[in-house]
DNA sequence: AGAACGATCGACT
DNA sequence: GTCGATCGTTCTA
């Protein structure tokens, strides 16, 4: 399967975030294969970046896969009941990761909906908020603290070009084909940080 | 040991 | 728009 090297991974942050934009996401549990269009990211530099867990290089059992491989999971638990999944870049020992913010759907749809929303039958209120959120994302891969640390370019968590590339039936192209940058979210607290415009997004108009 | 806080979400007005 | 849930991480002492 052609997945995305450690070689995408061990790069400038910002170039990443950007380039990860309408890659594949593929996640395999149970036997199953989830799938996702990657539509949101933001960049996290601990080297200057006052909004990252290891900014300055603080180095705590927390942080410390940050300071992996480009190409690891790095998924942390966040408001005592959610979890973020991010990309660790740079070389080996720059403290940097992206954010996954957002996806589009694309196969495994049932699966999702019911690590999301268990038996709830899914309306379109909740079709329109499926995984358009960190924390939502991670919910409906079954994703966890457990995670934290798996290596992307392994076959349990990963990211390619085309759906081809995971043996998956080719989908319609995104929606959005502009990249649209601005401030991230939550980060009010950190300073001139916080106006960094390191979100990044899919859209259809720029 | 104790306290403060958070890269969020969903329920509610 | 507001607000509470909920607990691991981090820092202070």
């Amino acid at each position: 399967m052609a997945r995305l090297s450690r070689e995408f991974y061990n790069r400038p942050t910002l170039e990443a975030a950007r380039d990860l934009l309408g890659k594949i996401l593929v996640r395999r549990l149970e036997g199953q294969t989830l799938a996702g269009r990657v539509v949101e990211t933001e960049a996290y530099i601990g080297r200057c970046d006052k909004a990252c867990h290891a900014y300055n290089y603080r180095r705590t059992a927390r942080t410390e896969t940050l300071f992996a491989p480009p190409g690891t999971a790095y998924i942390y638990l966040i408001y005592g009941m959610y979890h973020c999944l991010n990309f660790v870049t740079e070389p080996e020992g720059e403290p940097a990761a992206v954010l996954l913010r957002a996806i589009e759907p694309l196969a495994g749809l049932e699966t999702m909906a019911r690590l999301r929303y268990g038996d709830k039958p899914l309306t379109p209120y909740r079709e329109k908020n499926f995984v358009n959120g960190p924390g939502k994302v991670c919910r409906a891969l079954g994703l966890t603290r457990a995670e934290n640390g798996l290596d992307l370019t392994g076959d349990v968590l990963f990211l390619c070009d085309r759906p081809e590339d995971a043996g998956l039936p080719p989908f319609p192209p995104p929606l959005g084909e502009h990249i649209i940058a601005g401030p991230r979210v939550g980060v009010d607290y950190a300073g001139e940080a916080r106006d960094f415009p390191w979100r990044f997004r899919l859209a259809e108009e720029a």
